[in-house]
DNA sequence: TTACCCATACCGACCAAATGGTACAAAATA
DNA sequence: TATTTTGTACCATTTGGTCGGTATGGGTAA
């Protein structure tokens, strides 16, 4: 086997994400992607066929990453507590620190920029997407379950939209994020969410 | 005078907002904007030099749209009840119906379309956006902290950053009817927040 | 009243640059 | 050498933008 091209694919998949969270997709040229890897159109076009088929690439790994840190931040979650709803707050607080460490332009979602710029680009490309954002949601659903039982909320709920809320939040909060001066608008935004889950299964 | 340019001039503007929420405005050409209006490049290019002059009268316009809306729904929500609570309970509700009657693709913001392909343009527009975004949360901190003096919060709270999880949980709200299959996600997570200034100022 | 004026509003052909994409030769590695 | 990977030069289309000219219609002077 010659070099390994799939290095450079990654490069490519990489900037590209990067360059479509901060500036779009349509609004980022080709050029501008080889460009900042460091590599010619021929390379570009032998990994991928048309700007297309990297948009799809592109949801694939920010999907795959999502799953990954979804699994991996609830295993952290479960092994630092017991206690279903501190496991939820744990939950929140690690994507919390997740986030502080990225720069301005790093925080947001490539679902958002896409989705706000083509409706998704494909139908099977929206379907993969809102999946994984489900598996996120029923996860989280799942949890709030947990604790309905050992603490009844406050006021009826249904588990589904608490847990929706979540994502709400953080989508809004990327938004906040890049509209609003404060930088913090993700660790300030989810901090509104992990108080909202306090006091609706606060004990009296 | 001749014909009232005014006219065709609010057409352009109309027809760009709708189609630059929809997918987006750099991926919207202006021949799909001429196409639409019923109008030819000459035209455009009279009523504004440039695509850039376009997109910052669109946000001008939105932003004013805004303010409106606003002023309108804070009135609107006094004439309707003495209670502060009541008060900004009734605002929220104006908004979700607001948005029950608009179709799935009207659905967004303009501001978030523009910051997720190119920053907001420009550092002036990004000032001006934040500033109408402000004086929605300001308005809203402002009832928040009448609400506080009649309902001492069951936890402790920065008004500021209860008003702008609403912005954030609307902006939010707005992505997930794009990603997600079910369309009410506006209604659906403007009733969480009601529920979380509901539970936040319940009575023991 | 009428003829003309002139500013405003609009048209449509044209242009240059940007952009997505192709063809094929050259390298690199096993 | 065979296969995979990368570079170069080029093409076709799209897209933002220009330019000269035309239509509209109210004011105004004869």
């Amino acid at each position: 086997m010659p070099r390994d091209g799939n290095i450079t694919r990654d490069k490519i998949l990489m900037t590209s994400m990067g360059l479509a969270i901060s500036q779009g997709h349509v609004a980022t040229p080709i050029d501008e992607v080889i460009a900042q890897v460091g590599i010619t159109k021929g390379t570009f076009f032998y990994h991928f066929p048309s700007k297309k088929h990297l948009a799809m690439a592109m949801i694939e790994k920010f999907s795959s990453n999502k799953l990954n840190t979804l699994n991996e931040y609830c295993a952290k979650a479960t092994k630092l507590s017991k206690d279903p709803l501190q496991q939820l707050l744990i939950f929140v607080g690690l994507v919390q620190e997740q986030h502080a460490k990225l720069e301005q332009d790093e925080i947001g979602c490539l679902y958002a920029s896409y989705c706000y710029e083509n409706q998704l680009v494909d139908k099977e490309i929206g379907e993969s997407v809102s999946l994984t954002m489900k598996a996120w949601q029923d996860k989280i659903s799942e949890k709030l379950k947990e604790i309905m039982v050992l603490y009844p909320p406050v006021t009826e709920v249904e588990p589904d939209k608490v847990a929706g809320m979540f994502l709400t939040a953080l989508e809004g909060a990327y938004i906040m994020a890049r509209i609003m001066p404060e930088r913090d608008a993700v660790e300030t935004y989810l901090e509104q969410y992990k108080i909202y889950l306090q006091v609706l299964f606060k004990q009296a």
